[in-house]
DNA sequence: AATTAATGTGTCATAAGTACATATTTATTA
DNA sequence: TAATAAATATGTACTTATGACACATTAATT
């Protein structure tokens, strides 16, 4: 390349580059929860950057130019948890100016469900590590904004759709499941009337097994039907209906 | 610069380029709704791209490096119908390899309401037009896509929130508010139960005023108590409950 | 003055939500 | 082996919300 030629390129870059189009970077950040130790738990890594020193940040990674959003955040699922087969929906896009130290990235926050137990990942090695959603403080970025929107996202979605079951082996008893409930809502509920209300839905099936391991007296079994295991949700409008 | 700090400058963005982070576009997509004659109805603008020859898009544009989502949402508003002070609410981002012909562009989705009849804008110039929701057949990019996200977002928010208000003038009838609803839900309403259900909610004072330019008895009109004028929705647990 | 077309209001049946207690089963302990 | 402890399993009564449905009233129009 001749002196002029690079002139001209450099100008044209600097030319895009003041049209202020191509200086924004895209990433995708995967809030991935589990559940375990009757705590909602969310998946986090050492941060790598100077600024968070000390810190833990979410999943992430900057988008490629060949894959789109879902195949971006399957690619960072896959690569952290080696997994492909998981619960995925977009939540919400953030774009503040000062939310990178290093420049200008806009994120699409994806939230992710899976069974801790049943998918066993390789964490000790690469510092990830599940975290009590209740104990987090300070992470860094934006990320306790972005697990906050997750979190009001997945608290909105288990009161509407069976996604919950994400969360859990195939085989669980409804105390288990009122427990992962409450978990995830931070309150309470009557075991009567949960039980009643689940049962409404007509979700599960009495696999007619008991519970093995538990000191005391073990409950019945349950899977979900097959029809209600997605791994994308679907919009719809709510019950809350005008006659 | 001297031709050694130019071949380094330029190397330097191939190298970025070929790591493929800054050759993706951000635009914002504004989906803006408005209620005229007893339809819903959306603001689209003659595509300008050879490829959509004829075809209408939504109103959007790239997003600058020093501006944030919301004010790149709040700038194409005002661009384009000289209104800031309207509700906008972010809905989804679209990310497809290839939703966009000049190249990879990714756009976040935003939904705004604004009563048609009260903000004037200047149409007729631009090429900007109302369209009624129901009668759009192909447009420009995956925009029916857009649209139908952000419809669904709609027809959720009305049944959660009194964020419908944005759509009518200040002052309105029962029927006016009732025949809004049922265009955006696509379903018509029981007259009674519907009143008895709006004066439950508790969102509206009588202001002791009549209808006076309709031909038949004349509606009571009623105003938004003015708490409930916010023009960014919250995030809220849904009604639906666990006892 | 009669007609028309809309407004304004209430009841009853059904479904869903909420508060609440007792008998049963299994594991554990004495 | 019997007693105890701790959890499972289940139902009723009250309240609130939903949904179907009809008639008297008011103002404009004819």
């Amino acid at each position: 390349m001749t002196e002029k030629e690079l002139r001209l390129k450099t100008a044209e870059i600097e030319k895009i580059s003041h049209l202020d189009y191509f200086n924004i970077a895209i990433s995708v950040d995967c809030v991935i929860f589990g559940y375990d130790d009757k705590e909602l738990k969310v998946l986090l890594i050492k941060s790598d950057l100077e600024e968070f020193a000390g810190l833990h940040s979410l999943l992430g990674d900057l988008i490629r130019t060949d894959e789109d959003l879902e195949t971006a955040s399957y690619r960072i699922l896959k690569e952290r948890t080696g997994l492909d087969d998981v619960f995925l929906e977009q939540v919400q896009t953030f774009g503040s100016l000062d939310r990178h130290p290093s420049g200008r990235v806009i994120t699409i926050a994806y939230y992710s469900l899976l069974d801790i137990k049943h998918h066993k990942l390789q964490l000790s090695h690469n510092e990830l590590n599940w975290h009590p959603v209740n104990e987090i403080k300070k992470i860094a970025f934006d990320h306790k904004l972005i697990l906050e929107s997750c979190l009001d996202r997945l608290q909105q979605q288990v009161m509407e759709h069976p996604v919950i079951f994400n969360l859990l082996p195939e085989k669980f008893s409804l105390r288990e499941l009122q427990e992962l409930y409450q978990a995830i809502l931070g309150f309470e509920l009557d075991r009567r009337n949960f039980r009643k209300k689940i049962s409404l839905k007509d979700w599960l099936v009495d696999i007619d097994e008991m519970e093995n391991d538990v000191p005391h007296r073990p409950g019945k079994l349950y899977k979900l039907k097959p029809e209600f295991r997605k791994k994308m949700t679907r919009k719809k409008i709510s019950t809350l209906s005008f006659g």
